[in-house]
Parts: structure tokens; C-alpha cells; sequence
DNA sequence: AGACCCGGTTACACAGAGGGAACCATCATG
DNA sequence: CATGATGGTTCCCTCTGTGTAACCGGGTCT
């Protein structure tokens, strides 16, 4: 960890981007937001996700009180992950970021290549 | 990186996350949308970053046609950083984000800390 | 000549993210 | 008894992210 030191803001920010802004918290949240409730299997295969890292995400999740963990202590066992309030409220601002990055993702890919083209070009001339 | 072929949306917003999403890049863009232009050492200064991972972050900004590089040839050289209209466009959910972080840290460190203890007193209990 | 400024780049090292596979516990089925 | 399903956990290994420190290159000041 760097100094942070000079905005103090920004290290706040960081802070809580670094929890909550990972790979796979976003989608996590952004699944559940979709079907309401989900049980461990559905999100890993709805996800492509690892047990490993779902197991690790979603007991940070439940840690950080953005999402419940229901357990029913069925034969095989059943656990259900659903949104908190807070989770719901963190729905909104991870949709803006989602939809612009549905949004724009081509025009960044788009942009990418034009770079990439021009420095490539700029290395063979 | 995993198969990620369950649910496209997903790895879409994955990849842009990913890119876009990372510790220093949504840190420079508040920065710059504040400031609207930065040298290279104001932004080092201001960030606490070091000077590798600001010029790595900084290209590939502008790579994705995020950030405006514009060198003046003086000496010493001049180096100037501004957002994009593809920047400005991305700040708004950045700030969102920011926004939503800023208020709600104390109730996730609240959260965390009762899940703590309630898994503290599991095990001791 | 040597030191300094700016904006980088390169070499090196370390920590953490993340995947894969095997193991656990429990009951049902064959 | 072996297998399967569910929801995890644990071990091991790799790859990336990030920091530190040193160097570069041109010009200016001393």
C-alpha cells in the first residue's frame, strides 16, 4: 500500500472499490439483482466461477452485509443467496457502471485498435 | 481466466471491469474530472502513485480513448492529461459508484465488524 | 563536468488474486 | 460398498498487479 496520503478522498474510495469492486462482486451482485435468489451452484454455473473463489466472494459478501446467506439444512443441503437493503442499494450504482460498460465497450475496443494501430505503425515506419 | 461463457452479459461487463476497473484508472479519472488537466507529477503527487504504475495506467487510459495525452516539446518536457469525452462520459458512473462507496463505508465497516464478532463468538462459544 | 528537472522505461521482487483438484459430511440410490 | 448431489474447505501452483530502485535523454545551471 502506497502513501494514499495526498487526496484523502480518493483512498476512500479505494478503499471501498478494493472490497467491493472486485471481478466478481460485481457480477455476484449484479446476478442476484437479476433472479433475486440463487444457491451456490446456480451462481458458479451462471457465473463460470470457481467453488473457491464463489465460496471466498460470497463470505465477504455476507461479511460486508450485502448479501444474505440462507441455509437449509436439507439432505443434500440447500443454500440461498439473496440481496441485503444495502445490496440492493449498491444494485443501482454497479447497474450505471454495468450499462456503461455495455454501452461503450465497443467504442473502447474501437478506440484500442486505433491506438494499437497507430503505435504499431508508428514502430514499423 | 475461466470459461465465462455462462452468462455473456457477464463476461462483457467482466472485461470492461477489468480494464477499467482497477485500483489506479478510476482513481485517475475522478482526478482528472476534477481538475480537467494534470501533469504527469501533479497526478503522481496528488494520487500517492508510483511513477510506473501512473505511466502504465496513464497508456493504457488512453489506449481505451479514455484520456487525452498531450506532450509539449519544451524542456523539460511538458506533459499534460485530460479526460476524453469518452472520459467524461465514464466519470458519471464512476461518481455514482464513489458516491454511493462514501456514504455507505461506515455501514459495511459496521457489518463487518458484527459478522466478526458473531463469528469470533461462534468459535469461542 | 556534475547535478537537476521532467516524463518515462526497464529490471527485479514480492504479495495477492485466482484456478484446479482433492477431500469432507450426509443421506439416497443401485 | 461405490456413486452422486450439495456446499464448502484446503493445498498447491501460476499469473498478474504493484511497488522500489535504477537508468535514459535533452537541456540548463553552476
Amino acid at each position: 500500500m502506497p502513501k494514499d496520503g495526498q487526496c484523502p478522498e480518493c483512498s476512500r474510495i479505494n478503499e471501498v472499490l478494493h472490497r467491493v469492486g472486485d471481478r466478481w462482486s460485481v457480477l455476484i451482485v449484479i446476478s442476484l439483482a437479476q433472479y433475486d435468489v440463487l444457491r451456490f451452484n446456480e451462481l458458479k454455473r451462471h457465473l463460470g466461477i470457481s467453488q473457491r473463489m464463489l465460496s471466498l466472494t460470497l463470505r465477504e459478501l455476507e461479511r460486508d452485509g450485502l448479501v444474505n446467506r440462507t441455509y437449509h439444512p436439507t439432505i443434500p443441503p440447500k443454500v440461498e443467496y439473496s440481496l441485503t437493503e444495502l445490496g440492493q442499494s449498491f444494485k443501482e450504482p454497479v447497474y450505471a457502471l454495468g450499462k456503461w460498460a455495455l454501452t461503450h465497450l465497443p467504442v473502447i475496443d474501437e478506440a484500442r485498435a486505433e491506438y494499437d494501430a497507430a503505435s504499431n505503425q508508428a514502430k514499423t515506419g
